[in-house]
DNA sequence: CTACGTGCAAACTATTTGCTGAAAA
DNA sequence: TTTTCAGCAAATAGTTTGCACGTAG
């Protein structure tokens, strides 16, 4: 679960190339200069991509990364979430069996990831007990981070 | 916590009153429209709000039904939500203590509102362990309901 | 040499805002 | 009679698309 971002780079990007390949789809230099950055810094939003890859080739259009982490979304390499702030923000999808969720600071925006399995079987038995197939959620916890405490005590 | 739409309108309806003089805010006959049809109707977005209020009174305009909306969300009497199909979505706000959750279904868009105290607690477990302090939440849960179940069996 | 991919700019969609007249305090 | 509202239309923000040129298979 916990990963080296550097280490494991090489093996996510051949993941990258395969998959992409798999669906006749190329594996561009833009593609994969977004993918890497992607890689590098999760939870990032459009602007925030498109700023960071242009620090390793300015010439990258804006329409080139939306259209890039679309077909990311399609093949199940990125993952897409909303934080209320207006704009997707994406992270990469590193493994099928994988989930977690959000926990956002409303101060300073820090994300954090946790998994927490007692959560999704409650979940699971909430689906069940309406009558419904659960097929996915979406949890997000909002507060205050240990930083930002620090910084307006009281 | 269950409660009759049409009962219970004039308590709800001179609470919205209350609460709007208290911020030197007036009772228009169009703000009005718009939170009874809100009352009525749940979940509804701005466009179909919009078209709700509009087989009332014709003349409510777009922007006075997102200025409504605003205003009754900062003094909360609505609450908005994302369900992820581009729009925001509002419900009236009954009650201070109560919170809810929801479920969609993925087929025909039915939402299903619940509450489960136990995975609050977690949620509260989560935030802790992480040394955040928790403020708020958002849990959706995506699913297919009994009826879309029946209708597409297998 | 054909199909796919890119960058640009224009288009679109949901939402917000400026302005002028109407209406309540 | 001053402040708050409403309706309209124009502006904005995030995202998508059409087009003409490039580039990989």
């Amino acid at each position: 679960m916990t990963f080296d971002p550097v280490a494991d780079w090489p093996a996510w990007r051949d993941r990258v190339v395969d998959r992409l390949q798999r669906d006749h789809q190329r594996a561009t230099p833009q593609r994969m200069r977004i993918v890497e950055t992607l890689w590098h810094h999760g939870h990032l939003n459009v602007d925030e991509l498109h700023r960071e890859v242009r620090k390793a080739d300015a010439s990258v259009g804006y329409a080139t990364v939306y259209r890039t982490l679309k077909l990311l979304e399609r093949c199940g390499l990125v993952n897409c979430s909303n934080f209320g702030d207006g704009t997707a923000r994406y992270e990469v999808h590193s493994g099928a069996a994988e989930h977690h969720d959000h926990m956002i600071c409303t101060d300073c925006g820090t994300i954090v990831e946790f998994e927490n399995d007692a959560i999704e079987l409650l979940q699971e038995e909430v689906a069940r007990s309406h009558g419904y197939v659960l097929k996915s959620h979406r949890m997000d916890l909002f507060g205050i981070c240990p930083a930002c405490q620090a910084l307006a005590p009281r």
